[in-house]
DNA sequence: AATGAATGAGGATTCATTCAT
DNA sequence: GATGAATGAATCCTCATTCAT
């Protein structure tokens, strides 16, 4: 029984069952049925909503991306100095909704993509490039000139550890953790 | 014109040629058609020598690990005291062979490959284990009951700048540079 | 033009093609493809409705023994009194509809696939069970002690008499008339 | 190690394992590969001497057809008077050699084959002719006119006995004493 | 006499995608 | 708005067959 304004719902179900599935399945090998049975509707529809199974796979990652987004801000908000807005940025990264099995897995997945797909490349690269600036930012008065280094250092940790996660244990608080060593290590000399 | 003894030659051309298509291709996409052609041989054959696809990645991983292994072998004979040994360990990791965007991807998509393939976890999680080791051996001497923590840290590091370089830039020597500061500061605790 | 409730026509069609095909190929070595395109649609479709050949192989299977199930029903619900219903069933089974070449090159053909498939040696064990069922339930009362060979002995001259056929000539009247000979002979013993 | 005269001795093995072969996988699924290794040869060497697997089969074919033969000339050698022919003939074929199921099965095969391959075709007729003839010489002297019915039905009964036991149980005592009751129901008139 | 090497042709199966309803 | 129907294209894999040695 179709009603009208089903479009958002239906384009969120999909996008959710295509993090979903794309996580369980923990590879590239979803088919669009899969997703869309798991979203409740047919493959038919995920095709009228998205046209193609690769800009369904992209809004996926814009999802993912724009969750990881708001995750940060609101930690941020929260943060008072630059101190603990770095903190707040480590601790947001490791936090549980973007560290699911699941997501890593889409994470990997994308990555995939992202060597094939230019505008998968493109939203990679500009999560690499917030994550630096959001950084930069705090860094540049804590760590003066060795403020790029440190932020470079700093997000390939937070990657390493992600994508360790998704393949065995290493839980949250440990890598949180092993990067604030590794800030405060960082601070040191400018202390 | 068959000749006798081209097994091994086929098997390695084919192994090869998995490698360079997974890493050009960039994503687990490839066809064993792809492969074969590249190989200069027919599917069949590829199918004749290695059974399976999968069983023809997962050859192709472990050629990539021994590579890997054999690289930082040799640069560990080289190097003389843990520090230097370290510094070797990591230079290994960054080392040209081992940080050429076609074999970055194809690690990539062993990761993704390792969450559907047992075997493949099992080989990756190998590496890991191995790494681990090689870092500890000579960090305990240095570091002493942070050791754990440091190969861990290092570990992450390593990775991260590896997965960092297939997406882009960050060249081989900023990496070592990166990580080696990262040790340094690790080790100044004990010095 | 696709129309909605086309599955069962489908399913029917391609059950059709199938009995079809493997009567006149006659033999295993029938195609999905030729099936696909002897009911007139793709190839997919056939996966799409049966998932597997052999899926598709077991439901011909089930549609012949269903046939062959119904022309024996009907033959014994016009019979009046054990020998006329013992006639009925032998009649029943010379049938034309069951005793057309590709009908019988299918039988063979299930004959093989049994000693492979499970599914299929059920039921065609499911097939012979019930033939002699049939002929004890009428047999008992005319035979006595010696019903159980006597079904033996008339199912086994029935399907010897089916495969021959297949395989030349032996008209249905031949067939029937040795079969009834023979029921008659043995009944002698009672009268 | 190629040593002269190897010629008949492949070929025989190659022959007795496609027998082997087609009875066990119980399917025309076999592969020249398959018979090939069973033989202990490589698959060229069965396409070096038969030529194609058709040729390869048809042989195998010929085989049991001769093997058949011989089986029941030595029953009738040792058999005196036309009734204790006609029961030889009847112990021959259940006998041990020619009722194993994985005779049976590579019967089975050949039928399916006949119905492609005119050669094979051209056999089994050839089988179905000698055992007609060899029932007539001793059944006309004993049943008169009624021989040829009753050869059509003896030979009949004991094919439908074959293929049964090729499916389950039936022993071949059971099936011999049933024909054999068949039999003296027949002569029975004219006795 | 015998085989390893190699492949073309084909077969089952899957899947993204389209379309009429 | 939503879907069942349908398929072309592609994929992995198998196999009979050939050929140089």
């Amino acid at each position: 029984m179709p009603k009208l304004g089903m479009e958002p719902i239906r384009r969120d179900a999909l996008v959710k069952a295509t993090i979903r599935e794309v996580g369980l399945r923990g590879s590239a090998d979803v088919t669009v049925s899969q997703i869309a049975k798991a979203a409740g509707v047919s493959s038919a529809l995920a095709h009228h909503y998205f046209g193609t199974k690769e800009a369904l796979l992209l809004s996926a990652m814009r999802q993912i991306l724009r969750d990881y987004g708001r995750e940060v801000r609101v930690a941020l908000a929260a943060a008072r100095g630059p101190r603990a807005r770095l903190e707040a940025i480590v601790r947001a990264n490791f936090a549980a909704p973007n560290f699911r099995p699941e997501v890593i897995a889409a994470w990997l997945t994308f990555y995939i993509t992202a060597q094939t797909s230019p505008e998968a490349m493109r939203l990679l690269a500009l999560y690499k490039a917030r994550l630096r600036s959001n950084l930069l930012h705090d860094l540049r008065p804590l760590a003066g000139p060795g403020a790029e280094k440190a932020a470079d250092g700093i997000g390939a940790m937070i990657d390493g550890l992600y994508i360790r996660h998704g393949l065995g244990r290493a839980d949250a608080e440990a890598a949180t953790a092993l990067v604030l060593d590794y800030l405060d290590r960082l601070l040191g000399d400018a202390r």
